[in-house]
DNA sequence: CGCGTTTGACCGGCGC
DNA sequence: GCGCCGGTCAAACGCG
């Protein structure tokens, strides 16, 4: 058969009929450990999670505009307006290149090739459940760390090119990373659908910021944004070949947390299926810069970090706002995401300055 | 019997 | 040009 390429390349081809992410998003996601891996990722590492097993975390949607690697030549319909909505980007087992990509000056906006998502979730599970079916083809070992990278694959649909990547942390082993690459062309259930959303955010944000060079980034830079409910920290990486978003979750103690997690939950990361919804429908914003979200559905649901922050990244467009702008910052552009999602606002980040216990790191790289 | 997981090999990219 | 590493595929095995 047809080499392999060939083979994912068809996988992927299937364009994504509904994608839920917003035109141009795209996220990429990057592990961002501790210290090793540059790319993006969220750490969900919340003590309550932690209690267990199984965190469930969402994060889906990571478009990827890729250029051309996921169109192994087959793809034919790269919808307009540079926004792929299903381009997936694994197409290739390794196509982090552009190999067409013209200059990015040329790109107007999403010059980007890929956006990677990581989340980072303290859980004693093997992996967090995020709302999705995965089926697991491969694993390896990494060079820097002892714990095998196990890889996964969106099961939910036949031509989903969602993957997924779950590694623990060498250094401390209850935290577990999860990245995410490429966009579900599939409709996906309430709860899977707020990591997707919340990812597509990060990814948009590190695009439409990271429109110019980030190179010189080499670490990655942090910033806060308000986040009332859950402290997450967001990381840009500009150190991978793709932009990556980490969430971190695994900062937040829960002494902070203002939705102390009482319940027994097993030990997933309860997707919140209306909680997210709810947040997601019902933007509650109680305060200018951060939506609140009401303590309710997070302490019924024992909501997770996950859950709150992505529901709140995906619901809250300050957020993604301050995303846009600490990527700039960083980055040094002073553009807001343009192309980005319909959600960067101007410009200017809530950003607090100092963190509370979980931070969302994003890198772009 | 079907599905999912596991393991080894192969491919391609990147760095030295 | 060579070697290393990451990533994916494909076949086999196990479990439901």
């Amino acid at each position: 058969m047809a080499t392999h390429k060939q083979l994912q390349g068809n996988r992927v081809e299937q364009k994504g009929e509904l994608n839920d992410t917003p035109s141009s998003i795209m996220s990429a996601q990057h592990f961002m450990d501790p210290r090793p891996r540059p790319p993006v990722t969220l750490d969900v590492n919340d003590p309550s999670v932690s209690d267990d097993k199984t965190p469930e975390v969402l994060v889906s949607s990571t478009n990827t505009v890729e250029t051309k690697s996921q169109m192994l030549g087959k793809r034919a319909s790269i919808e307009d307006a540079g926004l792929d909505q299903t381009s997936q980007s694994w197409g290739s087992p390794k196509s982090p290149k552009l190999e067409h990509e013209k200059p990015d000056e040329q790109i107007p906006e999403v010059p980007f090739r890929k956006a990677r998502v990581s989340v980072r979730a303290r859980s004693e599970a093997p992996l967090i459940s995020d709302g999705c079916q995965w089926r697991k083809y491969g694993q390896k070992m990494a060079k820097g760390n002892p714990c095998p990278r196990a890889y996964y694959r969106c099961t939910m649909a036949g031509g989903c090119p969602v993957r997924k990547q779950v590694q623990r942390c060498a250094e401390d082993k209850t935290i577990l990373i999860t990245t995410y690459e490429g966009n579900h062309n599939h409709p996906l259930p309430p709860a899977a659908t707020a990591m997707a959303s919340t990812t597509s955010a990060a990814a948009a944000m590190l695009l439409s910021g990271s429109t110019t060079s980030k190179e010189g980034l080499s670490s990655s830079s942090s910033f806060y944004p308000s986040f009332p409910y859950a402290s997450a920290m967001a990381t840009l990486s500009a150190s991978a070949p793709f932009p990556t978003i980490t969430l971190d979750l695994t900062q937040g103690p829960n002494t902070t947390m203002p939705f102390h997690r009482t319940s027994p939950s097993p030990a997933t990361f309860p997707l919140p299926l209306h909680g997210s919804q709810q947040l997601l429908g019902h933007p509650m914003y109680a305060s200018p810069r951060l939506p609140a979200i009401p303590p309710v559905q997070l302490g019924q649901r024992n909501a997770s970090m996950v859950e709150t922050v992505t529901a709140a990244i995906a619901s809250d467009p300050n957020f993604t706002a301050a995303l846009a702008a600490a990527i700039s910052t960083f980055m040094g552009t002073p553009r807001s995401g343009d192309g980005a999602n319909n959600a960067n606002a101007p410009g200017r980040i809530p950003g607090s300055p100092q963190l509370p216990q979980s931070c969302t790191t994003f890198s772009t790289n």
